[in-house]
DNA sequence: TATGAATGAGGATTCATTCAT
DNA sequence: CATGAATGAATCCTCATTCAT
């Protein structure tokens, strides 16, 4: 990401704020996502962006707070790529396909971001919890909307809160699962990858054991 | 899990070596699962098992060595609980429902156990990542073998290895993040879990979304 | 030596890093002079050093390396300070004579020098017996070289390489204890001592108990 | 020393309390020889001797008690060596000759005595100092007295006792260096380095030099 | 503003030594 | 007598964080 980053010397240039944070904070995604939160040392992050140890504190704060927001960037910028790719005004099924093929387009071009986002933060317990489950938790608000909304066009008992809520868990799982699988195996294209899911989770083992599948519309007679 | 940690004072009772052994295991997947892998201290490890550190040491050897074993131990046991309630000869759609049902039932009796494998685990990049990979990498073969099993029963072009494995790993994924969305939502009966997800991944969203539901053998006509 | 070593309290005067190194391993010698290797702590050197553990091993790195570095620069001086005594384009005996008063010299005004280099790191097998051994080589083959050229001025068949070393070996080993024999007895003039030594080893005992005696150029007829 | 150490099991059969001293010894020895005291552990021992370490402990105390429990019977089989290999009655020189050969041949046939005594006790500053010290200063008095007793026999005045101290710290000195170098050239036989050291400390450089040569005196016409 | 210098606090690990069986 | 089990006390080392220039 920071190809060939020269060895730091002498004093850094004054910068707008704006500008040397953005420069901090990438630095600090592409270091927490190579190591982790607790090995990531601020000593590297720093090194990384170019700048002093004082100047990362009085930017963006202390560890904690510099990784919370990187996450919340990151995710924000992840949650944005999916809600602007998503096709309103289409079928559900449609819908779906589309957030899908956003979701694994933005985690093939952003690997670091991916990797903080769901690696990392998963599993630092202490204060993350409340921030990464309120980013995870939007996500499966999104689907979870997306199903109630496909139930309601159709005639049956809407599914309730709860259970929609624990269907959009499961598929962001699997989203996120596919995601991890998808790094190890870069060589299939990500329209390949969302497509398998977009199967699994639309029509189901049952149908794919009988060869049945589901295609985007346009190839639709 | 152990509340009210009394302080332990004076000499700890002389126990054979396999007894200590266990117990300190214990310990060590309470506290692991508790804080994660940097976090938890040796000391407190110790402290939880009501023992010195240096038996700690004795006994298991490393942090990292004690990390692995505790995987390996909790890992075990949840898959042999899993091949347990699979039940054999039976259509796919039947074992895979079985497994399921075995797998909530699991996570709802070992949430230590759970969180150490899934949260914990998942993150340490160092030297668990070969642990933890081939851990999960059993649970997605099992899947996947099963899913081709289906396959082959049907008469459609087998499924690719690739796409197999792909699927089963968005399933596993789905169940790990249905599971851990279930230890937020600890109301819920764990059969109730356990027949959302397996509606989710043989019916699909189509079928949800039209009514149709999966249903176990029994109550099928 | 530091008597009265005052507790050190509040921060250290910030100083550049070159003094700080020198100050810090003028504290080093000390204390591993008079523990040895094992048995001194960086707590301790950090505690004479005035300053804090992180900057010992800031500036210094690990034990090891300090240890090491301490070694190689000690060595070095004396190396120095003896290379510098010798008066070259003097006969044999002369240019022995002025290395061994030297030598001499220099252990008499660099006791804690002389420990460091002689006592602790004659010991310590690890990673310092390379060090080690070539600092002391490089001694002996000083010595080694002065014999050899000595016998080429005669007319006798030059001593073989072997016999030429293991004769240097013996010298610097004499010296080495006299030495410490000298700090044990400091009340004699350096001088003395070294003049002791130079009569052992170039008139023999066989000389000096018919009482013939070797004496330095000056007083020569 | 102890070959194929069998791991020991079971209970070590009752001996008689000479036996087993000298068997613990044996291998405090051995391992205090390839380690030196610091890296030595009383674990290592106790393994090595065959014993549980409470036995160590009732046996020989503390580790510093073992270790000059072990100096000790070293340095006294090697004085008692030499001491044997002195021909009484005999000129000085040869009585010297004796020494040396018997010195060398003791350390040619007891390695690990020899490193214990040298190499590992002269760095341990603390407790063994005085013991080693005195172990030392016997040897020291031996060619002391030595010297005195060659010297009156001649015509001249005896030397002070400092100066015949302080030279037989130098022969020692040699000695022990030559030892050294030997250990690190094992190939050349112990008679040709100790008559290395007599021709040196006997006839000394400047007669060497000119081709001077002590021989033993069966040689002599 | 920007930084080199500095540190408090804590964590992993080892060892000599001793009970209790 | 003999031992497996147990521990207090150090020691090395690292890191987030801050001062003083």
């Amino acid at each position: 990401m920071q190809p060939d980053q020269p060895v730091r010397t002498g004093r850094a240039k004054r910068l707008p704020r704006a500008v040397r944070e953005r420069q901090i904070m990438d630095a600090a995604v592409d270091v927490f996502s190579r190591l982790g939160f607790h090995a990531a040392s601020m000593d590297e992050i720093s090194e990384v962006a170019g700048i002093s140890k004082p100047m990362l504190y009085a930017y963006l704060g202390s560890k904690e707070e510099l990784f919370a927001t990187c996450i919340r960037r990151e995710a924000t910028v992840m949650m944005e790529a999916i809600a602007n790719g998503i096709e309103p005004d289409q079928p559900p099924d449609v819908q779906l396909w589309s957030g899908l093929r956003a979701f694994f387009g933005f985690v093939g071009e952003n690997r670091a971001s991916w990797q903080v986002l769901h690696r990392q933060a998963s599993s630092q317990g202490g204060p993350f919890a409340a921030e990464l489950a309120e980013m995870r938790g939007r996500a499966v608000n999104l689907v979870a909307a997306l199903l109630v909304h496909a139930t309601k066009t159709q005639d049956v008992p809407s599914a309730s809160e709860q259970e929609a809520e624990s269907l959009a868990a499961a598929l962001v799982g699997a989203g996120e699962s596919l995601a991890d699988w998808w790094l190890d195996h870069p060589d299939e294209p990500a329209g390949v990858v969302a497509s398998r899911l977009m199967n699994l989770v639309w029509m189901g083992f049952g149908d794919l054991v009988q060869g049945n599948i589901w295609h985007p519309p346009s190839k639709r007679p």
